[in-house]
DNA sequence: CTTGCACGTAAAAATGTCGTAAAAAATTAG
DNA sequence: CTAATTTTTTACGACATTTTTACGTGCAAG
């Protein structure tokens, strides 16, 4: 999960509105809020949302056209509030490509969960490769793993963290100050020489020839920068 | 996914397994039944499950512990079955890793409808064998069994779902936070004790060489990992 | 040529984290 | 209720990481 989830709420009854915004930012969702399905409708064209919830018993039109129109372009998933519980209203409504149906009234701690176990697995989220390759080093950032010539390479939590730092920027030169102000925090900006102890374990672990860097170069009264191809 | 679906019910109740096999089977799947824990877990550990149906209320033990221990292989989606309302319930059903939470009475259309639903959202993720070998370890999440040296090695509880939850994630790094929410409990992110003395015990029942672990492995100050080969 | 500065390396000192054993408390089984 | 098992708590030595210190190198300016 890519920071925060994004949910989108859809319904007319601010008093429900307001139950659901509480109940899923106590998960720490960012919840958007639209009274009607039009309005829904155009919130959700906007995308990036990780849900949708939405009640069917809406005044401006039936809540099952608005997710077949969603489904028209997105996958995300969508749980329907409603009041009504024939069974007929259900069946439509998951038919129609909803994911859960729950039916008023509903505890925070089952909407909670339900939200919860239908963002779970996302398929959203267009992820940036997790795995970076250099010389003869492949890291692999979602594993936190990082292989030389195929054998794991120990780092230190420093270490990596620098590492990541300058993966996470290719090419660029990165200030010493904004190096050890993430590092290390905002008051260690005039440390330089733990980027110069620091820089050199990378360089003794990762490096062909630590003496002649070829990826972690040093940009001399400015920073460092990290170059993939040699 | 592929020709037919194929889909677990695991129920006591033979009335309301004939119940659920002829809803699903009106839907061209193709059901297996299972009216004990222990056989369902088997079943599902021979693997190639679109869906379970599971009834929380077997006499041979917790559902929710079945869903804990489906999930440490598997993806697939789960749908509970439950005369039991109470919110609490389906919070921690749902928060194991279940997907939809169903009460009796329900009706055959509402059941085939969210069957229908969790089939679309999901085709079958890859599981990973229920099986899982390290050094001269045998672990059978299907049937909760560790044997050694082909011994049965007896794990408490804790010690089990430590266990599971490093071979889920095999060389992947597990922080202490995560291990700790996961196993204990949100309130437990910051007792990083208790993983020094569970990991101490894993290691001690079945690494070969406690002192020198080859398999359950530290980095410090971040967590633990687990690696399969040596 | 000398001086001053920024950087790189190595190793010691300080700090923090981890592993283990064993006792106390809680839970479960009989 | 008692016994056995499991979980929680505590304490301390061993170990890993971070921080500090010291010294060597190259380079550019005086």
């Amino acid at each position: 999960m890519s920071g925060t989830p994004r949910v989108l709420i859809v319904e007319d009854e601010a008093a429900i509105r307001q139950f659901v915004r509480l109940a899923l930012e106590a998960d720490a969702c960012q919840v958007i809020e639209a009274a009607t399905l039009a309005d829904g409708l155009a919130r959700a064209g906007e995308g990036g949302l990780d849900l949708v919830v939405l009640d069917l018993g809406l005044p401006d039109g039936d809540g099952i056209d608005f997710v077949r129109a969603y489904r028209a372009w997105s996958e995300g998933p969508v749980l329907i509030l409603s009041a009504r519980v024939e069974e007929n209203r259900k069946i439509d409504a998951l038919d129609a490509g909803a994911d859960d149906y729950l039916t008023k009234p509903f505890g925070v701690g089952e909407l909670r969960a339900r939200a919860r176990a239908l963002m779970r697995r996302r398929p959203r989220g267009e992820e940036l490769p997790p795995v970076i390759e250099f010389g003869e080093v492949v890291v692999d950032l979602s594993r936190r793993q990082v292989l030389r010539r195929g054998e794991p390479v120990h780092l230190t939590p420093i270490e990596y963290r620098l590492l990541a730092m300058m993966l996470a920027h290719p090419g660029q030169v990165l200030t010493q100050r904004k190096l050890l102000a993430d590092i290390w925090g905002p008051s260690y900006v005039e440390s330089s020489h733990y980027l110069r102890v620091y820089v050199g374990h990378l360089r003794q672990k990762l490096e062909d020839d630590p003496a002649q860097p070829r990826h972690f170069l040093t940009e001399t009264g400015i920073g460092y920068r990290f170059q993939v191809t040699p």
